[in-house]
DNA sequence: CATTTTTCATAAGAAAATTTTATCGCAACC
DNA sequence: GGTTGCGATAAAATTTTCTTATGAAAAATG
């Protein structure tokens, strides 16, 4: 049976459905012989007679209704095949593997997929939140189709595109809202709550203070920008976060929120894949839901 | 998707299973660009793109898993039909629908289902009792496979096979069972106990006696042979049943049971169907074993 | 950093398959 | 008994599929 082609199956259901070679060729598009031919074959692959041929009367045998009735099972299910590419085109289909950052995926998630699933139903989307490397490394692997990350990433073999920038904001005790906001190099000398190591977003802070990040500092780290926000809250430093992680971190806080003077710190927000990932252009639209996503966030904080 | 080969479904499982095209295209026994073409061919056919070739790594894009377990579950299906083929080899597959005339059905029947489920255990058997000549019309619609009947049918389109003969025996009154036995002429001026006009025993019975069945006659006409045994025991006259029907419809009857001198009466049996049946050699293993099932019924009434 | 290797895509010619046209043979029908 | 309808078969034409040869790009190697 290994070399049965679908179109001796359609021709086979269309015998079948005619009974009479010439209307079922004509049905098929092709001529009498043609038809013949390929259902003996098919016969001949099978090794059993599928149809009786009697003067004026092609009739199934008994194995050819227990066939037609499997045939018409493959030929619909080949059908389905086709529907599937075709739902494809449309919108996105399956299952979208998406990594994001953990400073920015308590924020945008509940978002992005709301709006995900909103605009494309049929999509599953599986999230990973981790740090930067580890997505890169992920999506190079193929367990990823797309992360968001603080850009740049500057692997040659993923597309960046830039979602949004964020600024990032001082919280500070309650007690010190009065006190003017300092700058990068005075942060320096203030107690300066960091995340954990790996956390692209401990880099951004420190390298807007100007600080190597291997050198060894007193401070606690905390391992999410919830745990940071609440040590400041018992007063035992200062810290920075995302302006879109303001307005769920501070809210069960007493601390005050400073913005910092022009050029306030920031950091540019992108989505990435792999360049060679056929389905870029879904992965753009599935972009520019991010984006509206970030601008909903953004404006609801303001 | 009118264009999608069967081929190109196994070609595409090779490569996702693979993930190489070399590798896939070695175990399909094809060369590499043969596979390519197919692949490029099934992407374009589907307007999709089914794997992401990147560098060293060949990898199904997301519609492409969706579409790999459809298209395991088609592969799959047709090997399916290769099994269904391969068993009506061996043996007899599907359904086969018998016609058995009304004075054979009930005394074969049993016998024939059981020893035929048990040689053909996927075999569903459809069983149609009624006369001759509505069972050839049947068989030659194609709305049986076969019928057992007496013999001869004589109608060129089909096939007869002898599968026993079988005598008559003469059914009295329990009080005349030391009378002479009658011969078929002597009959004819005795009260004759005959079937409804139609069934086939009743014309053979008929031609024993030497008489015309258009003949106008005063007996009972019976609705079965069940029936004329009744009416043979409430002393309201003779009749003649074939000799399979003995042990069953004289168990609760007391009549007496004489065989005819020779030449006996008697009739042959044997299987009938379409010449154009292409399973013809399956039927006459059906009718090996119905002729096994009428040696061993015969066995035991005797 | 240049070279070689690996790997997939493409092109052209060869082989195989499918299809069409033409024709035959059989059985039914008039 | 000729005619017609229908499927099978044969030969030729066409299309499809394959192989061999080659190209191009990225990765591995020295």
């Amino acid at each position: 049976m290994k070399n049965v082609t679908l179109k001796q199956l359609r021709y086979f259901e269309a015998l079948a459905h005619h009974g009479h070679f010439g209307r079922a060729a004509e049905a098929c598009s092709i001529t009498q012989p043609a038809l013949s031919v390929q259902i003996k074959e098919l016969e001949q692959d099978l090794g059993a007679i599928l149809f009786e041929r009697a003067a004026r009367q092609v009739r199934l045998t008994t194995l050819g209704e227990a066939f037609l009735l499997r045939v018409q099972d493959v030929l619909r299910a080949v059908e389905g095949l086709g529907d599937l590419a075709r739902a494809s085109h449309t919108g996105l289909v399956g299952r979208l593997r998406l990594g994001v950052i953990p400073t920015i995926a308590p924020y945008l998630l509940p978002t992005i997929i709301t709006r995900l699933s909103r605009a494309h139903g049929e999509l599953d989307v599986f999230v990973r939140e981790t740090m930067t490397p580890k997505l890169v490394q992920e999506l190079l692997d193929g367990r990823l189709d797309a992360a968001i990350v603080a850009l740049p990433i500057g692997e040659p073999s993923l597309v960046e595109t830039e979602l949004f920038s964020e600024n990032f904001v001082l919280i500070r005790p309650r007690a010190e809202a009065g006190n003017p906001v300092p700058n990068g190099e005075e942060l320096r000398r203030m107690r300066l709550l960091l995340l954990e190591e790996g956390h692209c977003f401990r880099d951004q802070t420190l390298a807007f203070c100007n600080i190597q990040s291997s050198l060894p500092r007193d401070g606690l780290d905390g391992s999410s920008l919830s745990t940071l926000v609440q040590i400041v809250d018992a007063g035992m430093g200062v810290t920075l976060i995302p302006e879109m992680a303001v307005s769920v971190e501070t809210r069960a806080a007493s601390v005050s929120i400073a913005r910092f003077a022009e050029p306030q710190p920031s950091r540019r927000i992108g989505m990435i894949w792999r360049k060679t990932n056929p389905l870029g252009e879904q992965l753009m639209q599935v972009a520019e839901i991010v984006r509206q996503a970030g601008r909903q966030i953004r404006g609801q904080s303001s």
